[in-house]
This record gives structure tokens, C-alpha cells and sequence, in this order.
DNA sequence: TTTTGAGTTGTTCGA
DNA sequence: GTCGAACAACTCAAA
């Protein structure tokens, strides 16, 4: 008789290298079967959006090919997670699951619920921690709290124990005598068909654990020491775009900690600053398992009062990119286009949202969720709470972005408005980032015609800064 | 318990 | 063009 199997239950961690629970699983000598299960079932849970499904079609398929190298497979079930378990445990005859721990409220609920009946039916059952550098309840003020300010929270990490050395990928994972059976992952239909609107996406990313690992790499070998800065300039390629990798587990912060600390060493300056961006990811989860509403509702409760508009024709503008600022306009069709907005872009667009048109944080959110490659919940809502000022740490209500002034000092060439809005290409850098002022004979010339070609703005900048100021005096001291 | 200093990313205005 | 102050008040974290 053949040993019995062990399943390693991937979710979040689709890589080989520093997989705490592949690792584990590999290491009881037991035939592995390696599991995925799509799971849009469970209640509770926020519904995986359009973009987050493009890159885990291409994440699952790289992992597939991965294990295939090492004679192993990909095992892929839809349902929900805790009756799939059940079934591919019933049929295989496994007597343990191991898995990386996830921090999202609903996935913590189910994990809780799933360990406690697996051990109940006398199985082994054992979560790792493989997606974040720090465990959320094991930073705390002197008092004992959780911290509701990043920049403690990130002395406390800094002074604590570091992430783990990375794990090297399992030599020999046990091969299964019988497979369970896998359903197809075409079948999923995780792909946009009808249209196909991931043009933009295949030519941007590279998802899969090779793609994450050469992502780091190129970072890193890039300008490294003007990334303080740099990071700001949307038109540039200094940021990390490691974060859609981040999300699905394609690399771990215990492999990016340690290249960080090794790049370090070799004198580049600024690479304290990226481990900062590394634990605001750290902060975000911190603050969304010790606050698990935060997607739901304002952190700040007097926001509940804040007077919030309602305007469907605004939305729409904004998620089109049709709102008349060409900063604005250009980060929203990056996204729509690349599931990807530039950082100093994303705080732009935000603004924007919130404070120029007063549309509820929670709008922004959504669509964020759905159009993202990186959409993650606890970045998501943090980052939104954030700029609204409802957020932990927040920005202080009177810091509106100008829309013109932030495209005038981060995009002073105009490089990256003209890549996204096209149709303005032809105006002259002085009047790219307002064409409303452009004197007539000037549109002429760059062949613009306002309202056919591009909007008017959607609203005066000074009258809604004045606006969302008097919106916030509203809800001062309540 | 009380006190103290500080708090990611901005804008505008007037000197 | 450059600079500093005002924009508020509150909450947080540690001493």
C-alpha cells in the first residue's frame, strides 16, 4: 500500500522558492498534491475582480508549469474552499493540509473554521507564515495596542525580529502515485473573451514567480539611489511594480528583505526608503486585521456624517478618464489599460475623486478592486481611508492635490499625459496640463477642439477645493 | 496619570 | 523665483 499524501493548499503564495507550507509539506517525505482552489463562494469574502483574475490565470499556469518540471501538478478546484478540501481529502486519503496564513477577515474566519474540522477528524492541519514580513499581532505599542501611526509601527518593525532568510525551493517534492482529478483552467474562464481587453496587460506584466523574481532584479539594477525621488515621476521607470507579485505570493517580503539588506551593503542610498514602501504593505495588513471593517466603513467615525454627493455622471467621468484634467485622466486610463496606476498617480486620482468631485471613498474603492492587477484589500481600503482622511494616520483634510500643479511638477515634460491622453498630444508642454486656458489660436494649432476631442473640465478646481474644504468644516468636532 | 512631541506623499498666499 | 506661515484640531505613542 502507498503512503498516504500530504496537500500543500496554495492561495496567495504561488511560488516554489521561500514557501513556508510547500516547504513543510515537502519535507514530511509524503507524496504532495499541490492544490489551488478557486473560491468565490465562501460568504464574506470581496468577489476577485476582472484584472486580479487576467494575472491569476497567468500565475496558476506558471506555477502549473513549474511543478510540472518537478514531475508534480497543479491541482485545480472551484468551490468552496472548505468543502473542496473535503473532497480532494476523501479522495486522495491525505491526512494532513499545510498552508500559508492569510490575513483578510473573511479568509481568517474560514481558515479558523477549516483547521478546527480538519483536526476534528483527527488530520493534521498547519497555516505558515509566508506573505507577510511580520506577523500583525505580534507588533504592539508599549501599552500593548495595536499602532494606528506608521511611523512607530515602523521603528517597532525595524527593532524586531527581521523576516526569515528566504527558503530555497524544495529539492524533492513527493510525487503522488494517483492524482485527484483537476479541472481545466480554461474552463475558469479567468480570461477576458468578449472584448478581450487585456491587450494592454499581456504587453505590460509577466506574472509567475520567474517574472516576480526578474521584476526585483531589474529594480534593483536600476536607479536605485534617485528612487526617493525618482518614485515620484509617473513618466519614469524607478518604482519596484512589484506589488501585483507581492499579492499572489509570486515573491515573498522574506526574499525582498534580504536582497534590500544585500543592495544595502553594497552602498545604495535609497533602499531605506523602498523598505519603508515595503512595510507600509506590513502596516495596511496590520491595521486591516486588528480593524476588519476597514473596507466596509469610515476608521474615523465622524466621516459617517461627512456629506457625501451622489453623481453617476461624475463616476463615470472619473473611471473613464474623462474628467477634463489631463493628469487625472491619464492615471485613470493607464489603469483601464495596464491594471496598473503609478503611485503618485493613484494619490492624484484619489483626490480627485473624493475631494474635487465628493464621491465616497468607497466608489474609488471598488473600482480600484476590479481594475487592478495589484487590488488588494488590505492596501485597497487602507490606501482610500487614507486619502479621504478617514483612515489611520491619515492626510490631513486640507491637503487637496491640484491636479494641474502635481502634473506640472511630476510630469513637467508632459511625457506620460501624452502616452495616455493622445488627443492633447499636439498642445505645447505650457498648456498640457490645463487645455481649458489654452488660448484659441494655440488649440488650432495642436488640432483640439474642446468638448469633441477632450472634455472641458468637470468642475472648476479652486470653486470644488473650496467646496470639499467647507465639506470637511461640516463634519469638524462632530 | 499626565505631559510632550510628532504626525508619508500639499496648496496658497503674502512678503 | 523663493520662503515661511497658515490651513485645525486631534490623536497617538512613549516618556
Amino acid at each position: 500500500m502507498s503512503q498516504s499524501p500530504v496537500i500543500c493548499w496554495f492561495r496567495r503564495d504561488l511560488r516554489l522558492a521561500d514557501n513556508p507550507a510547500l516547504t513543510a509539506a515537502a519535507g514530511t517525505g509524503r507524496p504532495v498534491i499541490c492544490l489551488y482552489v478557486l473560491d468565490d463562494e465562501t460568504p464574506g469574502e470581496w468577489r476577485m475582480g476582472g484584472a486580479s483574475r487576467w494575472w491569476l490565470h497567468n500565475a496558476l499556469e506558471a506555477l502549473a508549469t513549474d511543478l510540472h518540471k518537478r514531475n508534480n501538478r497543479l491541482i485545480l478546484r472551484r468551490g468552496r474552499a472548505d468543502e473542496v478540501l473535503d473532497d480532494v481529502i476523501d479522495e486522495s486519503g491525505a491526512e494532513a493540509v499545510y498552508w500559508n496564513r492569510l490575513y483578510d477577515p473573511a479568509e481568517i474566519e474560514r481558515d479558523k473554521r477549516i483547521k478546527a474540522a480538519l483536526k476534528d477528524r483527527g488530520l493534521m492541519a498547519e497555516s505558515c507564515r509566508g506573505n507577510l514580513g511580520f506577523e500583525p499581532w505580534t507588533i504592539r505599542t508599549g501599552s500593548g495596542d495595536p499602532y494606528k501611526v506608521f511611523s512607530p509601527f515602523l521603528k517597532a518593525c525595524l527593532a524586531a525580529d527581521p523576516p526569515a532568510a528566504p527558503l530555497p525551493a524544495p529539492e524533492g517534492i513527493g510525487v503522488p502515485g494517483d492524482w485527484p482529478a483537476s479541472e481545466d483552467l480554461d474552463s475558469w474562464g479567468l480570461l477576458p473573451t468578449k472584448p478581450d481587453w487585456a491587450g494592454g496587460l499581456r504587453d505590460s506584466w509577466t506574472p509567475g514567480e520567474a517574472g516576480a523574481a526578474d521584476r526585483l532584479e531589474s529594480f534593483l539594477a536600476g536607479d536605485l539611489d534617485d528612487y526617493a525621488k525618482g518614485r515620484n515621476y509617473p513618466d519614469r521607470d524607478v518604482t519596484s511594480r512589484l506589488s501585483p507579485h507581492l499579492h499572489f505570493g509570486e515573491i515573498s517580503v522574506n526574499q525582498i528583505w534580504q536582497r534590500i539588506d544585500f543592495a544595502e551593503k553594497d552602498g545604495a542610498k535609497s533602499v531605506g526608503k523602498f523598505r519603508s514602501e515595503v512595510v507600509w504593505r506590513e502596516f495596511s495588513h496590520h491595521l486591516l486585521f486588528h480593524f476588519p471593517d476597514l473596507p466596509e466603513n469610515n476608521w474615523r467615525r465622524k466621516f459617517d456624517d461627512f456629506p457625501w454627493r451622489e453623481d453617476s455622471d461624475a463616476l463615470t467621468a472619473w473611471q473613464k478618464g474623462r474628467t477634463g484634467y489631463p493628469m487625472v485622466d491619464a492615471g485613470m486610463r493607464e489603469l483601464w489599460h495596464t491594471g496598473y496606476m503609478h503611485n503618485r498617480v493613484r494619490m492624484i486620482a484619489a483626490s480627485f475623486l473624493i475631494k474635487h468631485l465628493l464621491l465616497h471613498w468607497r466608489h474609488g474603492e471598488d473600482w480600484f478592486w476590479d481594475t487592478l492587477v495589484d487590488a488588494d484589500l488590505a492596501n485597497n481600503s487602507a490606501s482610500w481611508q487614507w486619502v479621504a482622511g478617514s483612515g489611520a494616520d491619515a492626510a490631513p483634510y486640507f491637503r487637496i492635490f491640484n491636479p494641474i500643479k502635481q502634473g506640472q511638477d511630476y510630469d513637467p515634460k508632459g511625457v506620460y499625459i501624452r502616452r495616455w491622453v493622445p488627443e492633447i498630444a499636439g498642445l505645447p508642454d505650457k498648456h498640457l496640463h490645463a487645455p481649458w486656458e489654452a488660448p484659441a489660436e494655440v488649440l488650432k494649432v495642436a488640432r483640439v477642439e474642446l468638448d469633441r476631442d477632450y472634455p472641458r473640465p468637470i468642475v472648476d478646481h479652486p470653486a470644488a477645493r473650496r467646496r470639499a474644504l467647507d465639506a470637511f468644516e461640516a463634519i469638524k468636532g462632530s
